[in-house]
DNA sequence: CATATCACG
DNA sequence: ACGTACGTGATATGC
């Protein structure tokens, strides 16, 4: 039994696997297709064969990619793909960390490696396997070498195999034949000139008839046809060449220890290590425990309460001049314990006592929570630093006020990578260094808090020691990485004392009044079901109206409408579409009110009710870490989505109040990103329409369409609005054209004088596109980044897509810094001057405060003062300001 | 769990 | 020849 060797052409197989899997990309934006598929082929075939040996030939440039199965027929060779590029290193760097032998060599491609390798062994009495996507390589076939070649098909990976013979079977000529073929034939891809005029059926013909070049072109008088004759002759040099360039070398220079290439043992740490940070979770499973146990942190579990003061005594003493870390563990409501870290290796969890499990309310346990919270936050306050996870939760259960030494590791590392979905620890952890760590769910599968910490107590220690000791060793390396990434004053100075406004926010929440918002839905309630039977009736049968599936059918099959346009699973009954036809067919506006009826009743009337605590207000949550721009966002419910376009909706604003002895005041920032745009492009045209008081989008219209501002009408008006509006989202004519439904050279013409009236404006934006393709990233005037990998995309639409991320980030970007600014001052001030007054809400460009009655007028001098003032720009920043008795009143 | 739709700025 | 406005979150449906 010959020992076997498998060697694998390792950009080809990349390719293959690249081109064979959608798009994938882990948490950091890698993407990662090519590198999975990779793997998926390799493991396949070790576990077919079972070889003795591996290696993976790799060219020393890859610059291009031959596409040959893509675009062969356009003779070029594209530039690869940045999504591919970027995983060479990446396939490398997993190889290395299963201790695969790598192979490449200056001036040799991977097939003269890979020939010369295979050749060798198979003289030394190896059995040979050489794993390519590309068929060049069947020249090397052999008795003891086969070819295999993958196909990624919908039901998995299948394999072509070619020895020798199964190329003779399939192509008719010998491996070594096949060079010569394809030395006539040629091969645009791989700059192969050929013989003119001879294609595939020829070439095969001449080589099984002569079995060489050279012999044909002794007999070259007899060729046929005559074409082939004339132009070997003609061209015999060129096909000299062919040959020479169709040949894989397998005498190359190299030199190659099998020894080096002998397979040991794959799953090893550093490769479970990358294989988590690609989230490649399927493959994790391959791996023994020895691999996944990388460092172990752990919190020592204190239950006695005199050991607990003497920790808390402890950590006070050493936290003095130093850092504090902590994490309060809660599960609805309910204050499980504390774990707090007062050095790396000092880590306790402080537990509650528990909550006796027959009584719901437990009073003493209570008591005993509480008590822990204020030894705890005594502790804080001595700290000279303290890094707490979740931070918002503890303010507002402590009720801590902001001091400039506290830290927040999600929102650190949210600055540095917005773009992720969440930030758990482990993240942070590797991210900062502090390796990989397991996911809770890793430690703790899928349980609750309470039921680990019971059932499971040591596990649920080790979980908290990874997730305190993150807390607790990141916090250094943050503070150089902000520092270099020159965002440390927009943490320190934006985000940190934000953290502490909207947990003020959040704790007051918002009154609502239960009853109305009932009365209200029963209203919505009795209007449906009108409709419903109208629409019912016209369709001629009962059917789910809320489903567009079904709707779709009805309204374009059975009712035969016009211009039934498709989604991906069916036709689309989008407003924009159905709106088109509602003039034509009641049935469509119907089903038009309908949608807008069960959108308020389900999603505002009955979804806000049940989110009224027993306090009788409704307390949101500012995500502080989710947006791609750096605003907010507000879940649980949504209070920055509440209906104001349509009066019906509008309505439900009522339902929102303050409480007695108080009322609302509303200020909203009057067009503060065009603002921005005007101030960060330094346009003097924009700048000085702002400054003469005008209506912007009157003096936009009247500028861009050269007539007077008097003869502005309100259509030209809201057309000029719509292209204000374009600019800021960075302009496609496109775009403005099926807003305005109007023609995509009408939209052009707009973007055309828009651009002449403002022509700052215009290099403003082309330089922001220009920056971002050279730093991959956009930036807001307060140094807020956001990276744009769309820009390095090989897919024309996703760099277009990147080129408006590139103009839209850095003015949404700076608008969102600007309220934030305006709302940590106007909450610290209304704190500052001991009123009683709130800030409640924020909706991005507006701020909701509940006023005591007496205390109007300074807060409405606090709001405009504050909101006007965050920024000092080349145009003022202008409020609109209302107050009223209800939110629907002071908007 | 993904998709379509629609509410807001 | 393509097929898009920027940023979010909640709901209902249907696989």
């Amino acid at each position: 039994m010959r020992k076997k060797i498998v060697l694998i052409d390792g950009h080809s197989i990349l390719n293959r696997a690249f081109f064979g899997l959608p798009d994938l990309t882990n948490a950091e934006g890698l993407h990662t297709n090519a590198v999975y598929g990779f793997l998926n082929i390799l493991f396949k075939v070790l576990e077919e064969e079972q070889p003795e040996y591996l290696t993976v030939a790799f060219d020393v440039h890859a610059p291009t990619f031959r596409h040959k199965m893509y675009d062969a027929y356009k003779g070029t060779r594209k530039p690869m793909a940045e999504e591919l590029r970027q995983q060479v290193p990446l396939i490398k760097q997993v190889l290395e960390a299963m201790g695969i032998k790598i192979m490449e060599k200056e001036g040799y491609e991977a097939d003269d490696i890979l020939g010369t390798i295979a050749t060798t062994a198979q003289e030394e009495g190896l059995e040979v396997s050489v794993i390519s996507g590309d068929r060049d390589l069947l020249q090397l076939a052999d008795e003891h070498i086969q070819i295999r070649i993958p196909k990624t098909k919908m039901t998995g990976t299948e394999i072509e195999n070619y020895y020798a013979k199964d190329v003779v079977a399939r192509y008719q000529v010998s491996p070594k034949e096949f060079i010569d073929v394809k030395a006539l034939q040629g091969d645009t891809a791989d700059n192969i000139p050929g013989v003119p005029g001879i294609g595939e059926k020829t070439a095969t013909n001449l080589i099984v008839q002569y079995g060489s070049i050279e012999n044909a072109y002794e007999h070259v008088e007899e060729l046929k046809p005559p074409r082939a004759s004339k132009n070997l002759k003609e061209f015999w040099q060129q096909a000299v060449l062919s040959k020479d360039l169709a040949t894989i070398r397998t005498r190359a220079d190299i030199s190659y220890d099998l020894k080096e290439a002998k397979l040991g043992e794959l799953y090893t740490q550093e490769a479970y290590a990358l294989f988590q940070r690609l989230e490649f979770k399927n493959l994790l499973n391959r791996f023994d425990d020895s691999a996944k146990v990388v460092t172990k942190h752990e919190c020592v579990l204190i239950q006695n309460k005199d050991e607990a003061a003497a920790i808390l005594a402890k950590a006070k003493e050493a936290t003095k001049d130093d850092l504090l870390a902590f994490y309060i563990v809660q599960e609805e409501q309910q204050v499980l314990g504390v774990a707090i870290a007062y050095a790396k290796d000092q880590m306790f969890f402080l537990q509650a006592q528990e909550v006796g499990q027959m009584s719901f309310f437990d009073d003493d346990a209570r008591a005993d929570a509480l008590e822990l919270l204020n030894q705890l936050k005594q502790v804080i306050a001595s700290a000279a630093k303290v890094s707490a996870f979740h931070l918002k939760e503890a303010v507002k259960m402590m009720q801590l006020r902001y001091q400039p030494k506290y830290f927040d590791p999600e929102i650190a590392e949210y600055l540095c990578n917005p773009l992720k979905k969440s930030y758990p620890y482990e993240d942070i952890a590797s991210q900062t260094g502090l390796g990989m760590l397991p996911t809770k769910n890793e430690t703790l599968g899928k349980t609750s808090d309470a039921k680990a910490l019971k059932e499971d107590t040591g596990h649920y220690m080790t979980y908290l020691g990874n997730l305190l000791y993150t807390t607790y060793a990141c916090v250094s390396v943050y503070e150089e990485k902000l520092k270099k990434e020159k965002m440390q004053k927009l943490f320190e100075e934006m985000e940190m004392p934000l953290v502490f406004t909207l947990a003020s926010m959040e704790k007051w929440g918002i009154k609502v009044k239960a009853e109305e918002l009932k009365a209200y839905s029963q209203q919505l309630s009795e209007k449906i079901a009108v409709l419903e039977k109208e629409i019912y009736a016209i369709a001629g049968e009962e059917f789910n109206i809320n489903s567009p599936k079904q709707l779709g059918v009805i309204l374009f099959e059975k009712m035969q409408l016009p211009n039934a346009k498709k989604t991906k699973t069916g036709y689309s009954t989008a407003a924009d579409v159905l709106e088109k036809l509602a003039k034509d067919y009641p049935v469509v506006s119907k089903v038009l009110d309908y949608r807008q009826l069960t959108k308020l009743k389900s999603t505002y009337a009955d979804g806000l009710a049940t989110c009224i605590a027993s306090d009788g207000r409704i307390h949101t949550t500012f995500q502080q870490t989710v947006t791609a721009t750096g605003r907010l966002s507000s879940t649980e419910p949504n209070l920055q989505n509440i209906p104001v376009r349509i009066e019906l909706g509008r309505l439900i604003r009522k339902v929102f109040v303050p409480e007695d002895g108080y009322v609302f005041v509303d200020a909203d920032y009057s067009q503060i990103e065009l603002r921005v745009l005007a101030h960060m492009s330094g346009d003097e045209n924009l700048i000085e329409a702002y400054k003469s008081a005008q209506d912007i989008h009157t003096a936009t219209a009247s500028k861009v369409f050269h007539i007077p501002m008097e003869e502005v009408t309100p259509q030209i008006r809201r057309n000029a609005k719509a292209v204000n509006f374009g600019i800021v989202y960075g302009i496609s004519s496109f775009g403005l054209s099926q807003d305005l439904s109007i023609t995509r050279q009408e939209a052009q013409e707009y973007i055309k004088q828009y651009f002449e009236t403002y022509p700052k404006i215009k290099t403003f934006l082309d330089g922001l596109v220009e920056d971002a393709v050279n730093t991959r990233m956009a930036i807001t005037m307060y140094g807020r980044k956001r990276p744009v990998p769309e820009l390095s995309s090989g897919n024309y639409m996703q760099r277009q897509f990147g080129e408006r991320i590139a103009m839209n980030s850095p003015i949404q970007g700076t608008a969102a810094d600007i309220i934030k600014i305006a709302m940590i001052r106007v909450d610290q001030r209304l704190k500052k001057e001991k009123l009683q007054s709130r800030l409640l809400l924020q909706v991005h460009d507006e701020l909701l405060i509940e006023a005591k009655q007496e205390e109007l007028e300074q807060v409405k001098q606090i709001l405009s003062e504050e909101m006007e003032h965050a920024a000092e720009l080349s145009v003022k920043l202008e409020i609109d300001m209302h107050s009223g008795n209800n939110w629907y009143e002071a908007k």
